[in-house]
DNA sequence: TTAATAAGATACATTTCCGCATCTTGACGC
DNA sequence: GCGTCAAGATGCGGAAATGTATCTTATTAA
């Protein structure tokens, strides 16, 4: 029987899809490298050569899927239409930030003393704040005073994002992102 | 060696409570019938007779320790002092919802298809809202307008709240709950 | 063409935790 | 005082995963 060999980053790629998939199904909690192993079409051994235990091989898994899912906001003139084109793009990533809140739940808690916020600190390593020159450029632009910009205030509607996902495992529908944005986020910044 | 046994509800509640700290130190997953049985000074086909594996158990923790925080607000006559208070007496309960997200994150999301919200629901079956009477007092004071509670703004301070807890895994500080009071949510119902 | 490398299959030992069966003995009702 | 019931101790067997050793074979580079 011939059979097709994948190597090297193929293999790494392929393995880390199926990760990704059995985390989406399964969640952290009922992932296994057995499962995993076997939806690549490939066995366990070859996972234990790569990654130290499922803890890794989540967080590989992860840092690939956030990979394809770059948080960027262009210039558009307009803070409104920023903040609405963040959430939209945050949404792609809501999964991930489900399975990393399962992760740390599962596992980190208890080999670290640290919170998900940290663990969050580790898995954004490198990545640019995205919020930040939105808000910048809205200051610049006199949109929005800076003043008002107190850290509770500016975090509000990323945190109100993460706090949907988590408690509803699923991206906060579009209607509700206006509602975040021009009935809460706008009128508490807004230079008047 | 003459020994002192526990029954009925003393042995149930000796149970809940160390069941309760060893969710406390090592959290969910690393919560074990064997460690519960030990702590309580008990072993553990006591507690299999009592609850059917240790998510049972969990969730009887988790009523028995939220029975020991009642979350009420008493009417006094002003808005802003009730919501700082239902804050205050929220904090006690941090711990819980930790917990609660962390259970859910291991074990219901893996045999349900539900969310956290739901589980949430669960848990406080019987439990009256208490935010819904501080906010119709405080329309019914012409403190705030009606019109401004949207669903969305209505929850935003318990959902401010439940976001750092399963960030942070630590109840907020009062000089936050403060801003959210003074520079977030007050402001957005203000009747002005 | 050949030699080195790593993928893939299989099997084994280990670990951890659980439920249950069994037995003794203390607590409580009558 | 006595009988019933449940607490508490102990041990056994099993389930679920994991890591690793071993062996074959496809792939790739020289």
């Amino acid at each position: 029987m011939m059979e097709k060999r994948r190597r090297g980053n193929d293999l790494d790629s392929a393995i880390l899809d199926a990760a990704w998939l059995e985390l989406s199904e399964r969640g952290y909690a009922g992932l296994t490298m057995e499962a995993v192993a076997a939806r690549a079409g490939t066995s366990r051994p070859v996972l234990s050569r790569r990654w130290d235990g499922r803890a890794a091989l989540t967080v590989a898994a992860l840092r690939h899927q956030m990979h394809k899912h770059p948080l960027t906001v262009k210039d558009r003139g307009d803070l409104r239409k920023e903040l609405l084109e963040l959430l939209d793009r945050a949404a792609d990533r809501a999964a991930g930030v489900a399975v990393g809140l399962a992760f740390f739940a599962n596992e980190y808690f208890q080999h670290t003393r640290s919170s998900p916020l940290e663990l969050r600190a580790q898995l954004l390593l490198g990545e640019a704040n995205v919020l930040t020159p939105i808000l910048d450029r809205a200051v610049a632009r006199g949109e929005i005073d800076a003043k008002k910009l107190v850290p509770e205030v500016t975090t509000l509607l990323t945190d109100l994002f993460r706090h949907h996902v988590l408690m509803t495992w699923t991206a906060p529908p579009p209607a509700m992102r206006k509602i975040w944005v021009d009935a809460i986020f706008l009128p508490l910044v807004r230079a008047r």
